[in-house]
RNA sequence: GCGGGUGUAGCUCAGUGGUAGAGCACCACGUUGCCAACGUGGCUGUCGAGGGUUCGACUCCCUUCACCCGCUCCA
């Protein structure tokens, strides 16, 4: 599967273009740069405002609490939190983060077991000179993987001749560490199979709380702010009148170690999320997963992502978390992925009561199609919840449950790196004589634009500046993004401001100052323009703005 | 993590052991006045970083960082 070059190429413009205009820089850039993360420039920090704005408004503040919305089961609440970044360690161990984010593991080639590397212990046998010759792993205490009373006489078989009779009894680490190579080989008596080199896990970025920290302090930046959510599902439930169902919504940073960070923004270490759980009655949940589904979906179309270059993929049975009831993702094709590959903008999840009931009674995993807690070898949970209630009591059917969660969980970084890639466009326009030139323009949906509105005085005399600036300051005023431009010939003041996706730019001529105050309004994508009266222009834009 | 490529002015790039360049952009002045104008003048550089070889390194060698491509990985 070879990549297409001409998007490739579209991807290196892209990149270079958003460099050269304010979009996204490079982080820590005058220091050679930190792998994995990225800086948003004055023309970003405004698209990417823009975007959360967007979500915010169309997801909570516009939201219409007291009828059914289109599509939707019944009418529903939403509300907002904002959490912190650092939470309790306890709530990663519950939410399943801890387990595989933290640790070294070791993979068996052959049987496909994952193992923690700091849990095994190897016998080995060695030769004459010292050199590790075999290593066999095994789990103390465990009830599959412990030594087997046979294991010294199976080891000593399949060492061979060369092997001296001793065996020691090392760690991974040390095993590691010891001359010549040789192979650590899985745990399981059944296997033996040869077992990867232990590989970090570390997803999870690791703090120290306090001054005096030492590693019993220990704390993470979170991977994901659904857990924000989840923990202070009571507080929502008991300060705000809400009932269910009802989605609480949150935008936030996020971090994880990505193995690979690459593609741009794409795969970040720091990024931005917009999630919402929505709580609702087990009976319906499925109906409400339909409904985020769609509606999220939607939302991207909206904002003008063209409906070719995105899908909605549902998750195969072997692709879901071991909570999820079913999983669709809302993937883009990025210029820089290969022909018919997508990358995911926001995962659509319905987790069930998998995080309720985990961050309760301790943190689940599933035996026998149920979520059971996980216990340790002496039969306790191994991570305890908060062993607080968090169902939910329905004073009108009289039910007790405990709510089951949708998560439309976005990125907000991939959705502003999605519309810019969306967004980029090369066309053709004739210039002052006619002949045709290449004009790079940003088509961004007006909502989203950096930039709404540019003030040009035709000229930079004759009153014209004067005029414009009259005109620039009310557009201020009125809260609308705009800026104001008088350097070089009004052709190049048009291409700037295409380039950086200004949908609007209003020019004052002779006519204005002369004849009877009317400006030229024109359209980045047609290029048309229009006449109106000087002091229609804040109310003609804000009009556009509010009915795209 | 492995392999390949790239890194020089704000941007795109040329320069391969001997005084760091071009185009575009930007700024000033003049002329023109609705879609990348023209003229004149001007500004801009830790040549990704560190070390080495050399009388002398953007150039050769080593190390390192970042980005791109292909594998690998991706809760």
């Amino acid at each position: 599967m070879s990549k297409d070059s001409d998007s490739s190429n579209q991807m290196d413009k892209i990149v270079a273009l958003c460099k050269r205009k304010g979009f996204i820089f490079q982080n820590s850039e005058i220091y050679g740069g930190q792998n994995g993360f990225w800086d948003y420039g004055p023309l970003g920090v405004e698209l990417k405002r823009n975007v959360r704005e967007a979500w915010w408004q169309d997801m909570v503040n516009m939201h219409d609490p007291l009828d059914a919305p289109q599509g939707a089961p019944t009418a529903f609440q939403m509300v907002g939190v904002d959490t912190s970044i650092i939470m309790h360690p306890q709530v990663w161990k519950c939410s399943g983060h801890y387990d595989l984010f933290v640790d070294k593991m070791v993979d068996c080639k052959q049987c496909k077991s994952r193992f923690r590397a700091d849990h095994l212990r190897f016998k080995l046998m060695v030769n004459e000179i010292g050199e590790p010759l075999l290593a066999w792993g095994y789990m103390p205490g465990s009830d599959d993987y412990d030594w087997p009373s046979s294991g010294d006489k199976k080891l000593q078989k399949a060492a061979g001749d060369a092997a001296t009779d001793d065996i020691s009894d090392v760690t991974l680490d040390q095993l590691t560490e010891m001359p010549g190579s040789v192979h650590p080989h899985c745990p399981n008596p059944a296997c033996r199979g040869e077992l990867t080199d232990p590989r970090d896990f570390n997803l999870m970025f690791k703090t120290i709380v306090g001054a005096l920290g030492t590693e019993d302090d220990a704390a993470f930046l979170r991977p994901e702010t659904a857990q924000g959510i989840f923990v202070n599902f009571k507080n929502v439930v008991d300060s705000s009148r809400v009932k269910v169902p009802f989605g609480v919504a949150q935008i936030g940073k996020s971090f994880r170690n990505e193995i690979t960070p690459r593609n741009f923004t794409f795969r970040s270490r720091e990024f931005e999320q917009m999630e919402i759980e929505f709580f609702c009655h087990p009976d319906s949940s499925q109906q409400w997963y339909q409904y985020w589904r769609d509606r999220r979906f939607a939302w991207y179309t909206s904002l003008g992502i063209g409906s070719e270059r995105l899908t909605l993929r549902d998750h195969d049975a072997d692709e879901l978390s071991h909570y999820s009831v079913g999983t669709a993702d809302i993937e883009y094709q990025f210029p820089f992925m290969a022909e018919g590959e997508f990358g995911e903008l926001e995962g659509i999840a319905h987790r069930g009561d998998f995080d309720l009931r985990s961050h309760m009674e301790g943190k689940l995993m599933a035996k026998d199609g149920k979520l059971e807690v996980q216990l340790d070898e002496h039969g306790q949970p191994k991570w305890r919840g908060s062993g607080k209630d968090l169902t939910y009591f329905d004073d009108q059917a009289k039910e007790r449950f405990t709510p089951h969660v949708i998560e439309p969980s976005a990125g907000a970084d991939r959705a502003t790196l999605a519309f810019i890639c969306e967004a980029y466009y090369e066309d053709e326009q004739p210039d002052d004589k006619g002949n045709m030139q290449s004009r790079t323009v940003m088509r961004f949906h007006p909502r989203l634009a950096p930039i709404k509105v540019a003030v040009l005085p035709l000229i930079k005399k004759a009153g014209m500046p004067e005029k414009a600036k009259e005109l620039f300051r009310s557009l201020k005023s009125a809260g609308i993004a705009a800026q104001y431009d008088e350097q070089s010939a009004i052709g190049r003041r048009y291409r700037r401001q295409d380039e950086i996706g200004t949908p609007w730019c209003i020019t004052i001529d002779g006519q204005t100052v002369d004849e009877d105050n009317t400006v030229t309004l024109r359209d980045r994508d047609t290029l048309e323009q229009v006449r109106l009266p000087m002091e229609e222009v804040v109310n003609e834009i804000s009009n556009r703005l509010r009915s795209q």
